[in-house]
DNA sequence: ACCTACTGGTTCAAATCTGAACAAACAATG
DNA sequence: CATTGTTTGTTCAGATTTGAACCAGTAGGT
């Protein structure tokens, strides 16, 4: 039960401005792909994820993984993808319990179709702002994070 | 209809560094809220505002403003927290359409209760893995990309 | 006063997320 | 082989979010 080590007002205004920022371009990635495509961002991120892995197939939970979702919220949105006709379930041949999900032709046709208008809203409000330390100083400084997390 | 401009190896992994962490982390900071005091993030977020706020009240659009969230997903929390005996409406007496949010003494005596664990947690994962350079050089970016998205 | 346009907040249905409970298949150990 | 513990993915109910529709009040011009 030590003191609780408060924010300085340098620490503070950090902590702000990562908040309302992260959430402000989520709001503003979620709007993009919604009226472009009808997509939303963790769609997008499977899609992503699948499109650039080995065989072009993932098993779910390792996607769960990557795209930092819940179990129970990708098997939802694999559904969804699913019926969209963007990817397909197989059972994994190595573990019967496992499933493999698959990006479809569609799927391919989609992520092209949709990528350079995600690409340009992340240049446009984040890339771009940035000089090419404070990008590569963020970098570092979200790996950090990342990997305290990943724990 | 230029050509779009791909992000190349540096910009690609900030990005991708960028979104899996905030949600990593945004996730890991609902848990401790959840475990700790049965909040959610917007939660608490809007607590903390209301706290700061000069009378310890403000407008729900503004509110929505600061804390990044829509209109009925404010109206929703504010509902919820009512509830809880944490916040009460009031209807602003220079606008008849107006209503006032106002964080209540219980309100006050929950954020002093809760806020340590959430400090800890944004410095064990965020705050406290950065160099000073990182942090501020983070602030400025963060900055600019909210400039850029407040439009 | 009267119209018109806009703003502030709520409501509603639909979509999505969460976490716990579950069943099936694997793995390790005796 | 039997047993126990883990991992994998789904299901389910409840909580939250979204966006559109809506009503009431305000502001600006005529």
């Amino acid at each position: 039960m030590t003191e609780t080590r408060w924010l300085d007002a340098t620490e503070m205004a950090a902590w702000r401005a990562f908040v309302s920022t992260t959430h402000l371009l989520e709001r503003r990635i979620e709007e993009q792909l919604k009226s472009a495509a009808g997509l939303t961002h963790p769609q997008y991120e499977v899609l992503v994820w699948l499109a650039e892995a080995p065989g072009r197939q993932m098993r779910m939970s390792e996607l769960a993984r990557v795209v930092v979702a819940s179990k129970s919220a990708l098997t939802y949105q694999i559904t969804q993808l699913e019926k969209a006709g963007l990817v397909q379930r197989t059972t994994c041949p190595s573990d019967e319990r496992g499933v493999l999900a698959v990006i479809t032709e569609a799927g391919l046709e989609c992520l092209r179709r949709v990528a350079p208008g995600h690409v340009d809203v992340v240049r446009a409000y984040l890339i771009d702002q940035l000089t090419r330390e404070e990008l590569e100083s963020m970098t570092t400084a979200m790996r950090k994070t990342e990997q305290a997390l990943r724990r």
